[in-house]
RNA sequence: GCGCCCGUAGCUCAAUUGGAUAGAGCAACAGCCUUCUAAGCUGUAGGUCAGUGGUUCGAAUCCACUCGGGCGUACCA
């Protein structure tokens, strides 16, 4: 529709100097009665041309040469819209598009060629997954995805850090457990790892080693088993949500890898650091932040700033055009200063596209869950999954904007997961396979021979939401807002089974329901795109 | 104190990134199954878009201030 539009303007523009040159758009009124495309580009215009907005659309629509065939009937209304209404034989042609394409139906070769990193998860391993990672976790799968379809290689990526204080009391936490398991009398530190998954890590050191390593520091095995085994399960966990990172990426590797070093280096080279108390600082106020802040700190150690930094150099030396990080609002301090630091070297920091989602509150009875991985006070994935089921899990933390601080209510979520949106898109995928199994004994099958016979307005309403798909993936994509592909769904489902009620196959006349079973296997390879973006299963039984 | 985010129907949230009469789901009420899955459909009711000013053809959206909530504000990450 907008291509046909596009093409109608650009030859009138030949007539209209001021229509050239323009960045034109067409929207989706909100109400039926104001067409199925519309124009805003009168009142656009007004300051430049100095006339009443409804003078000027009058002036352009005279000015477009329709075919008759495609648009019945075009209106200025309001303060200056031009409405746009398609002929129904013109809106039934997205079908045959939507059957050739197939399960390609909605991607787009707009930034083929291009590369993208995302960034996302990037837990320590020093506990399981909890919901609070699951936001996280299912929305940069999923921005992944949407960069994917307009046409982006993708490396998803996990940053993780198996050095410092945390990691060692993580080892102590395991190493006092196993002591434990020898008989001894620890008295366990309230800071140190409380979660019963500490206990089963002992275990199995235990199990397999016995007691030799009762002289062992926190360092050594208890560290590296405790590591190991909780990466594995994070991933056990990743994985039950469809999510699968390419690359994992460890801090160390930037210090023995001398980038660390590389980084002061350049930062001193630039005149941009300082010593001051015997830390190193960095000029950020001179970057235009609002106070200096410390890179290296007077023990010789690090500050996060620097391997940030670092870290993100390294994806500017790997050649992406985009690298996007997921953060939660605690990060949301932070990332200005790396932002400014890479900027001040010469890395153009536009590429980055930081991308922070607000705290999910989990709430349990009426009151809000605090969770903290170390006080073991936590409600794991895994745990969530095993309630709800992993489509839920990710349609739950898709369907709301990122900016959101969301609410979520344990006990409803378990109680009333039969009313979660998901089932409404699934539902209808599964009405639409049992058409399909059901139109083999009635000796029918799907035909677009006749696709102009799709008039009544629940095939037309149906129809132009499914003209909508390819463009709701564009900007979905474009404006890393996966939540906007669930509400997408949903109307898409409403309107499916709006058809479904007032427009029967069997019993319909053969013409007329062929052309509604390629209607409805073209909903069903929408309903399949859509939510495997999501990465949400389309059942064919429910 | 300062910075970022949020405040929309009883509840959870949308609103085409400044567009026309602010919409869905849940909850409530009234209907619809001897025909393709009733996990569905139709209808009713529900609003001071936190508040006050401003910007303009036009504001839930942008700006200023106020109120309320979240997260930060380290030589922790």
């Amino acid at each position: 529709m907008k291509e046909y539009l596009l093409s109608i303007f650009e030859e009138a523009a030949k007539r209209l100097v001021y229509l050239r040159d323009l960045n034109l758009t067409f929207d989706v009124p909100k109400i039926e009665s104001q067409g199925d495309l519309s124009s805003n580009v009168a009142m656009f215009l007004v300051k430049q041309l100095k006339k009443k907005p409804r003078d000027i659309a009058t002036e352009i629509v005279s000015n477009l040469n329709v075919d008759k065939q495609i648009i019945t009937k075009i209106e200025i209304a309001g303060p200056g819209f031009i409405n746009f209404f398609f002929s129904p034989s013109f809106m039934s042609r997205i079908v045959n598009d939507i059957l050739t394409e197939g399960e390609n139906f909605g991607k787009s070769k707009k930034y083929s060629g291009k590369k993208a990193n995302v960034e996302f998860v990037s837990a320590n391993p020093t506990g399981p997954l909890t919901v609070g990672h699951g936001r996280n976790a299912v929305f940069g799968d999923t921005v992944s995805n949407l960069l994917e379809w307009i046409g982006y290689t993708v490396d998803r990526e996990y940053y993780f850090n198996n050095a410092g204080r945390q990691m060692r009391v993580l080892g102590d936490s395991v190493r006092l457990r196993y002591l434990e398991l020898l008989g001894q009398q620890v008295d366990f530190p309230e800071d140190h790892y409380q979660g019963e998954y500490i206990k089963d890590i002992a275990k199995s050191i235990y199990d397999e080693f016995g007691d030799i390593y009762i002289n062992e520091n926190a360092e050594g095995i208890f560290k590296e088993k405790a590591e190991s085994e909780i990466f594995t399960d994070i991933k056990r966990t990743l994985e039950r949500l469809n999510i699968k990172h390419k690359i994992f990426f460890n801090e160390n590797s930037l210090y023995e890898e001398g980038k660390i070093t590389n980084a002061i280096n350049a930062f001193k080279e630039k005149n941009l650091s300082y010593e001051k108390d015997g830390a190193v600082w960095l000029k950020l106020t001179e970057l235009g932040n609002d106070q200096d802040k410390v890179i290296v700190k007077s023990t010789g150690e690090p500050t996060y700033r620097l391997p940030d930094i670092a870290y993100h150099i390294t994806k500017f030396d790997r050649g992406y055009d985009l690298m996007v990080d997921i953060f939660g609002s605690d990060h949301n301090a932070t990332y200005p200063d790396v932002l400014a630091g890479l900027n001040a070297l010469g890395y153009n920091s536009e590429k980055i596209k930081v991308l922070i989602h607000q705290f999910v509150t989990i709430m349990d009875n009426g009151v809000a869950v605090k969770m903290s991985t170390r006080k073991a006070n936590y409600i794991t994935i895994d745990q969530l999954i095993d309630e709800v089921g992993s489509d839920v899990v990710r349609y739950f933390f898709n369907m709301r904007n990122i900016t959101t601080h969301m609410n979520f209510d344990l006990a409803l979520a378990k109680k009333q997961s039969d009313e979660n949106p998901v089932f409404y898109l699934q539902y209808a995928n599964a009405r639409i396979s049992s058409i399909l199994k059901m139109i083999e004994n009635e000796n029918l099958k799907s035909s677009v021979e006749n696709i102009d016979l799709l008039t009544s307005i629940e095939e037309q309403q149906l129809l132009k939401k499914l003209y909508q798909f390819k463009n709701e993936i564009l900007l979905s994509a474009e404006y890393f807002e996966s939540h906007r592909i669930c509400s997408y769904l949903e109307e898409l489902a409403a309107a499916f089974h709006r058809f479904y009620t007032f427009c029967r196959i069997i019993g319909t006349e053969k013409k007329l329901a062929e052309a509604r079973i390629a209607l409805a296997m073209a909903t069903k390879i929408v309903i399949k795109n859509g939510l495997s973006v999501l990465g949400v299963s389309a059942p064919e039984r429910m």
